[in-house]
This record gives C-alpha cells, structure tokens and sequence, in this order.
DNA sequence: ATCACGGTTCAAGTATTGTCGAACCATGGC
DNA sequence: GCCATGGTTCGACAATACTTGAACCGTGAT
C-alpha cells in the first residue's frame, strides 16, 4: 500500500515569506541552499563542508528546507536527489534567491553568514 | 554615572547575513520593517497592525532587529526613533531589503508572508 | 530472499525564542 | 520637586526549534 517515498512538497502558492527567510537563517541551511545552487545533489554529495553531521540531523535540515519550499527532495533509486527550487522561487520572491547567494560566501572578509 | 539611553548597535562588519535573515523570518518584526521602509517612528506609532501588543514584547521585537543590524534605535526627547538602516543594509547585503519588501506584503492574494 | 546502503521517522533531551507583567529609568511638563 | 509618559530590562514560564541515536523502509545487488 502507497508507500511514502515521495516526499510532500508545498505548492509555491502556501509558501509563506517568513519561512523561506528562517529557512535560510540558519548557517547550515543556507550552505546546504549555496550548495545546490550549482546544480541537485544527492543527500550523500551534499554537506560537504559538515561531513561529521550525523544522518537523521541532516535529514531535518533537509526537512526544513523542504517544507518551506526552499527544496526539492526526490527519489532516485535508493539514493534521493536535492534540487533548489530556483525557478519557482525566483517568481514567488523576485530576487531573494540572488541576493541571498550573492550576499558574502562562506569565506569572506568578515565570514559574514556564519 | 554612565546612562544607557544609547542602545548598542552592531557596526555591519559584523552583522551575519543569517541573522538579517532570521530576524526577517518573524510576521510581526517583517511588519514593523515594512512599516519602517515608509520612514522612521516612534514606538508608539509602530505596530499600527498589532495595536494591542504590550510593550515589553514590542521592545523585544525591536531589540532582535536592532541586534541584527536591520534597525536603528536613537532616543529623541522621552521617545525613541526606530529606523531601516536601508542604506547600510543594501550595501552590505545588495538587493536583499528590496527584494524581500517588494515581496507580496501583508494583504495580498494568498498572504504570503504570515 | 537476504543484505548492505541511503535515507527518513520517532522519541527524548537540550537549547533557544517568544510572551508579558512588574519593576525600573530618563525625560518633559508642571 | 513631583508626576505622567514612553520605553527598556528583568524574571519566569510557555512554546519552538535543534540534535541525535535507534528503529525502520525501499531499493539494488548478490
């Protein structure tokens, strides 16, 4: 009987801005978010600076991410593919997504994001 | 000796992009910034949708964005002036403030924003 | 079928935030 | 001086959010 691997996703129209914003505010969220900017990862590839984070933590970061609809969270076999949004974001909230990646990376002057 | 009307504000060499964010991401504080883009006021004209709020929990709202770096808090007279640190702000984080004021305010189609 | 793998969900503890009355504090007016 | 006003701070409690191990679930490989 259906089986749950399909992960629900919130249509953009019930995104709230206020949560797409405490998605992001969170250090490791938002470079989970710098990450898939270049292109979907799978939750393995992902996390790259935080390889020490146990599963059912990143798990929830994910979770977090998804249900604000920052994320897309798909299957792929036995692994699961993490995609931002972008598109659907960027015409919900014209250019949050390019300010907020744009803002100051990770390693800058005063490692302004975290 | 040593008063304290002056408020400490955080210079925005070390204001976190998260932090903006996070201090964004609340309903209440994303309204008092969209009533302060219009210009400064003072706390007592602030909150005009929340009329009923008590003013320990108005002053907390303000201390979050004030530590922040999204707000400043000047004493003038027996009053105080809060206001965007618009300037500031959108040469730290460019197009940030813009795009998250430009998106669907309060009362729009679907309240995007809480 | 069995197993290892990649990941999610559960549950429980911890930590951070929010809320708001009461006390306090400058200031301006009298 | 004294009082009312506009606002901050303190303290205590409620509510969220974070973290993590353990259990569980599909899937692919053998």
């Amino acid at each position: 009987m259906a089986t749950v691997t399909r992960l629900p996703h919130p249509d953009m129209s019930e995104v709230r801005l206020t949560d797409v914003l405490f998605a992001l505010s969170d250090p490791a969220r938002l470079e989970i978010v710098r990450e898939l900017a270049d292109g979907p990862l799978s939750m393995a590839e992902c996390g790259a600076t935080n390889p020490a984070l146990p599963k059912s933590t990143k798990s929830h970061l994910m979770k977090v991410l998804r249900e604000a609809g920052v994320v897309r969270n798909e299957p792929d076999g036995r692994r699961r593919v993490l995609s931002l949004r972008r598109a659907e974001l960027d015409e919900t909230f014209p250019g949050l997504l390019d300010s907020v990646l744009g803002s100051a990376p990770p390693t800058t002057p005063a490692n302004r994001d975290g």
